[in-house]
DNA sequence: CAAATTTTTGACCGATTGGACAAACGTTAG
DNA sequence: CTAACGTTTGTCCAATCGGTCAAAAATTTG
């Protein structure tokens, strides 16, 4: 076989195209949700018409499906990315900053996903049971080995692994209330600053007073 | 003034069959969002005809707001009640628990705000820049008052109750996630409880081990 | 009871939706 | 140049959408 049926094998435009149009999908997708968007708004948002948009993807899930996809990939190599060499505190702490500058830089993706989520993962179900529980299970027992060793309290990997995603996400998922609630001022720039001095000091000390 | 012009004054059917409604709108807009939803899913979930329903609301958008409505005040209740007698640390505890309760026990609650939210709350912005962000400021004084009495440790009120609303609607707005990382044993009815735990231990201790 | 009122329904409407299609247009290789 | 191929568009379609309306059915009121 010289060609079999997985390489695609595009022309330049198709390329740049189908990129302009998952640019733009990202956008409306992840503000609007899948059923709450239209390919008219998607082609819209691309520059091009409705029949050239679906002469690049043949139907409006085409398009989701490539983006979430993609999204996954990108949305768990911070997690990957925690290692069992190197001091157990600072690794965690690297992570939820990683986690954090990616909700401050790419809060679509992560709106996206949430939009699945929220929806109950219609989608993505399987990859959910599969190569993610896979890859949380596998750092949760790197975590617990952190744990027998005394570098860290003891505690559930798992629950801790939420709660490092619910915070981070937190601020590319809820800013709309987030600024809102911190006002012009406090809700400008800083506010992702602030958070990841906030978490820091959260996840290695907690609130008991040091006295 | 006997009757003035803000009480409805409705009938026993009227009052039952809202109710019917709002219960089967609940369920409908909470997995599908505001768009994603059809007066025909209403309609059949309330199991009655869609002009039968539209004579009860006008428009779809009435009963969302209404839904809305009555959802702010029962999802602010445990922060209003958050208050400055009693131990610091055990106020914060207990709001913890109260809000992972809420988050167990009304799910649907919380999906539909957080779709809101997600959606760049174009309904409920003015509550949130009024009276939510007066509600917090108010809490995070009480906060800092114990900060400066030496009672838990001083750090970013705004932070620290975006990241307790974070954490416990998580098990909530992510509960597909949640279940199927934990897999069929430990994302069992358990789960809350293995939550409550660590949460607890995290918002308290932190993570640094203990010697 | 009967009249008045409230509730329910079937039929219908204009607008929007995802998508199909053939024809027109552009590009490129020989 | 020209034939082949890739790209773009206007037009159209069936399905679904939110919502209307008049008339039937049920209920309440006197």
């Amino acid at each position: 076989m010289t060609t079999s049926t997985d390489a695609p094998r595009r022309t330049r435009i198709q390329q740049e195209k189908r990129e302009l149009i998952l640019e733009a999908a990202l956008e409306v997708f992840s503000t609007n949700g899948f059923r709450g968007s239209t390919i008219d708004q998607i082609a819209e948002a691309a520059g091009m018409s409705k029949p050239n948009l679906l002469y690049y993807f043949r139907r409006k899930e085409d398009i989701h499906e490539t983006l979430m996809q993609r999204l996954l990939d990108t949305w768990l190599a911070p997690l990957r990315e925690l290692d069992d060499i190197g001091d157990p505190l600072t690794e965690l702490r690297s992570y939820i900053r990683r986690k954090l500058e990616m909700a401050r830089d790419f809060p679509r993706e992560s709106r996206l996903f949430a939009n699945e989520i929220l929806q109950g993962a219609p989608r993505i179900m399987p990859l959910l049971a599969g190569e993610l529980k896979t890859l949380v299970d596998e750092k949760a027992a790197v975590i617990k080995g952190w744990m027998r060793a005394g570098k860290i309290a003891r505690t559930d990997p798992w629950h801790l692994i939420f709660s490092i995603w619910a915070t981070t996400q937190h601020y590319a998922d809820f800013d709309v209330q987030v600024r809102a609630v911190l006002g012009p001022n406090r809700g400008g720039d800083g506010r992702f600053e602030d958070a990841a001095r906030f978490l820091e000091q959260l996840f290695l000390d907690g609130l008991k007073p040091k006295g």
